[in-house]
DNA sequence: TATAGGCATACGACCACAACTGT
DNA sequence: ACAGTTGTGGTCGTATGCCT
């Protein structure tokens, strides 16, 4: 009888039972037969006979039943668990655990872990569907305690353009670069001599796409990879295969049989992984680009920044040297798209095992959905279905009261401490046992020892799900930071277990977002609520007690604050901290030199959200600032961190001054690069949905007109230039070092960016630019 | 195919009103 | 004298990206 070790990559439903599609350690495809596992749902006991019934009208038959206390289990066939999911997203009856695909339900409560190496034995199956080497009815079916690296292969295209952008009706694929662990290679159509070594040739385009399919089948990755390839490379490819009358032979079954709109594939592991950059990981960059991410992330930059139009030249010019160099460039990009996977990669596999879904599916999820997988992977309690669309509309308008924030009086201030509370809301979610099936229990109706108000309190007695999820996280959190210290830094189990701490923090801290997001399946207004309230009342009370210990307060927000004063900061966290129900607990976080708070433009008062702070090592931290926002132009983000180095290091206001006045000169006589002036502002939403024109949407409408490919999340780059009345722009690859508005960098950019710093030192500006009063800015 | 709310800031949209223009 | 346009100054709403 075979027998195999395989990794599953895939399942899907057949009519015999669930499938799974994995590959063998030898890279050989494989289908197992699962019939033994069967999906249920879990009926409330009240809704039972409503549900039996509706199963008998649509002749339902569902394998057994198990009672368990107010519900009833009943397990379905995995083929008519479909009907099952339809059936019942239409009635209001109360079913749970329902509609949770099976694809990934099976790698839940089924026998099988992504990640991990399984032995499967059993006879032959005889089956034509599955375009597998080897395929088996599973009789025993382990998952063994190791795990195994996945293969990743990354790609990439390069197209000509008859255009400005690339059409994918006229214009065609040039090259495809394939980088992998095994293998760099280019695939081009166009012969030419002294090609590097990685270059293979082919006949036509049709053979390019043909061949790119055969390698990537051949090769067998766990994961195939590409970077905006969602939106280019994968939508360009299937494109042109469609123009030569073929489609992408990449599935593992003959036809699918709806094609969906996300590039999706039945066995192979497809994903791009700019989502998961975007969503997912805390970059600090102005675009989501692979260059700007590259070098983020590993210091690494592109080959070199040719346009679209510079590659149609090269194309279709067609010089050995220029072509090689095209190749080169190609093979760099999926190579940079391969190196940034490797460095997610512990991030990612940590994540999978938490919340137990594929490397694709988690390189596609948001925080929202990470949350909820992870709930339903391990809490053990019905799930909720989706909210429908009345309870959409019900939860959207509701809104609930946040963080609280202390108003700064604006100045300079020496020797400050910030103390925190370490995982503010998480702590709290355990300590008062925040948990939508504890709020407002019955048995604690009358005593109301956890209460929140007249009408809100959650269970004294029983401890919640969340609660007993949320300390699972910090405890293993905390064991995993205290292995991490004894190990060597930057070695593999580092690496590992940094990323661990991370994904456990991730999820902790997400969880409260959770609560409060309309679409949640665990949605719970007033656990939200009574959250954020008890994190005032904390802070409230930790700021009250600095003071009396005799602090001054200078700043707070939410969950930590600002404090000045000679004393000493460890006996006060002892005596705050002994009052502090367990998990909670106030830090000390770091000690800074000096700090400068702000006033509010136009207004009284003194700004929230925006101040300087200087670390002891003479470290600028800089919080709220222009000089910290990616939609203002480098030109005044540069200024305004030069003038507070200059002001809080080297205390010199007259050179900070004199940096200004001299900028100014600059700006004047046209001697600042272009780059400088660029003002980048994302999309927010479609074009068409905008009801006010603001520079950036008239920049966009601009890039339109081109042919530019425009997304919701493009980052659009302009510069403004002279106009007579309205604010003008052009778009920065359009316009040259003539066309800016001198008045505008000057006035809306350098002297917006500095003014307020000078101002705390009742510096005026005025006689820099000419103007006679500083309301002119405004 | 948004984890939450709080906040500063910029600029367009809009409105009231004065001044101006052409018949 | 009158209707319609243009300019001005203020308020309000929209939009972005930051903070915790």
């Amino acid at each position: 009888m075979p027998e195999f070790l395989f990794k599953p990559l895939d399942a899907v439903v057949s009519h015999d039972g669930i499938v799974i599609l994995g590959l063998t350690l030898e890279g050989k495809r494989l289908a197992v037969l699962d019939k033994n596992y069967l999906p249920y749902v879990l009926v409330r006991n009240t809704s039972l006979a409503d549900f039996l019934e509706l199963c008998k009208k649509e002749k339902l038959n569902f394998a057994h039943e198990q009672k368990e206390q107010d519900f009833s289990k009943i397990f379905f066939k995995p083929i008519d668990f479909l009907k099952v999911i339809s059936i019942c997203k239409r009635s209001d009856l109360e079913v749970y655990n329902l509609d949770i695909a099976l694809r990934r339900r099976y790698f839940i409560d089924g026998p099988s872990k992504h990640l991990y190496i399984h032995k499967v034995r059993g006879p032959t199956w005889p089956q034509s569907n599955f375009k597998v080497d080897f395929a088996v009815i599973a009789e025993e079916l382990v998952c063994l305690d190791q795990q195994s690296q996945p293969k990743i292969l990354a790609f990439d295209i390069e197209t000509a353009s008859s255009k400005i952008f690339p059409n994918s009706k006229k214009d065609p694929i040039i090259s495809i670069a394939l980088y992998s662990e095994n293998l760099k290679l280019v695939l081009t159509w166009k012969r030419f001599s002294k090609a590097p070594e990685h270059v293979l040739f082919c006949d036509s385009e049709a053979e390019l796409i043909s061949k790119f399919q055969e390698i990537v089948n051949k090769t067998n990755p766990d994961l195939l990879i590409g970077y905006g390839s969602d939106n280019f490379d994968f939508r360009y490819l299937l494109a042109r295969a469609k123009q030569y009358g073929f489609e992408l032979g990449l599935n593992w079954v003959e036809q699918r049989k709806k094609q969906r709109k996300e590039v999706d594939f039945i066995g192979l592991q497809y994903a791009d992984i700019s989502h998961f950059v975007k969503f997912i990981l805390d970059l600090d960059v102005d675009r989501y680009g692979l260059d700007y991410v590259a070098n983020a992330l590993l210091g690494k930059k592109k080959l070199a920044n040719l346009s679209p139009e510079k590659i149609n030249e090269i194309w279709s010019v067609g010089l050995e040297n220029e072509l090689g160099f095209l190749m080169d460039y190609n093979l760099t990009d999926a190579q940079l798209t391969y190196e940034i996977a490797q460095k997610i990669l512990p991030l990612l596999l940590e994540l999978c095992k938490l919340v137990k879904l594929s490397i694709r599916n988690v390189l596609y999820s948001t925080y929202g959905s990470l949350v909820e997988w992870y709930i339903i992977a391990n809490a053990s309690i019905p799930i909720p279905q989706k909210p429908k669309s009345f309870l959409l509309a019900k939860r959207a308008n509701k809104t609930f009261q946040g963080g609280f924030v202390v108003e700064p009086k604006p100045g300079l201030y020496g020797n400050i401490y910030y103390f925190d509370f370490r995982s503010l809301y998480p702590s709290i979610i355990v300590s008062h046992n925040i948990s939508p099936e504890v709020l407002n229990c019955s048995c604690c109706a009358a005593k109301k020892a956890n209460k929140i108000d007249d009408n809100t309190w959650f269970c004294s007695e029983k401890e919640g799900f969340l609660p007993s999820l949320v300390k699972e996280l910090i405890d293993r959190r905390k064991r995993v930071k205290e292995i991490l210290s004894g190990v060597p830094k930057g070695s593999p189990s580092y690496i590992e277990l940094d990323a661990r701490q991370h994904a456990l923090k991730y999820i902790a801290a997400a969880i409260f977002g959770y609560l409060g997001f309309f679409r949640s399946r665990f949605y719970c207004f007033d656990c939200a609520r009574s959250i954020t309230f008890l994190g005032r009342k904390y802070i409230d009370m930790a700021i009250g007690e600095a003071k009396k210990y005799g602090f001054e307060i200078l700043y707070g927000d939410t969950d930590g604050f600002f404090a000045q004063g000679e004393l000493d900061p460890y006996a006060f966290l002892k005596i705050i901290n002994s009052v502090l129900p367990s998990p909670m607990e106030l830090e000390l976080k770091a000690k800074y030199s000096s700090g400068l708070f702000f006033g509010k433009k136009g207004k009284e008062g003194g700004a929230k959200k925006r101040y300087v702070l200087l670390k002891e090592n003479n470290e600028l931290v800089i919080r709220g600032l222009e000089a910290i926002r990616s939609d203002w132009s480098p030109l005044a983000k540069n200024a305004q961190k030069e003038v507070l180095k200059k002001i809080l290091i080297d205390r010199n206001i007259q050179g900070a001054k004199e940096y200004v006045q001299n900028l100014i000169q600059k700006i004047k006589e046209r001697k600042v690069s272009l780059d400088d002036l660029a003002i980048t502002v994302r999309l927010t939403k479609k074009l068409s949905s905008y009801a006010a024109k603001s520079p950036h949407v008239v920049a966009a409408e601009l890039a339109r007109a081109q042919k530019r490919p425009l997304y919701v999340g493009s980052a659009i780059k302009y510069i403004v230039v002279k106009s007579d009345d309205k604010l003008k722009v052009k778009l920065f690859e359009d316009a040259s070092i003539n066309d800016y508005d001198i008045n505008y960098y000057i006035k809306n950019q350098l002297i917006r960016a500095v003014y307020k710093i000078f101002e705390l030192f009742n510096i005026n500006l005025d006689t820099l630019v000419g103007q006679k009063t500083l309301g002119d800015y405004g």
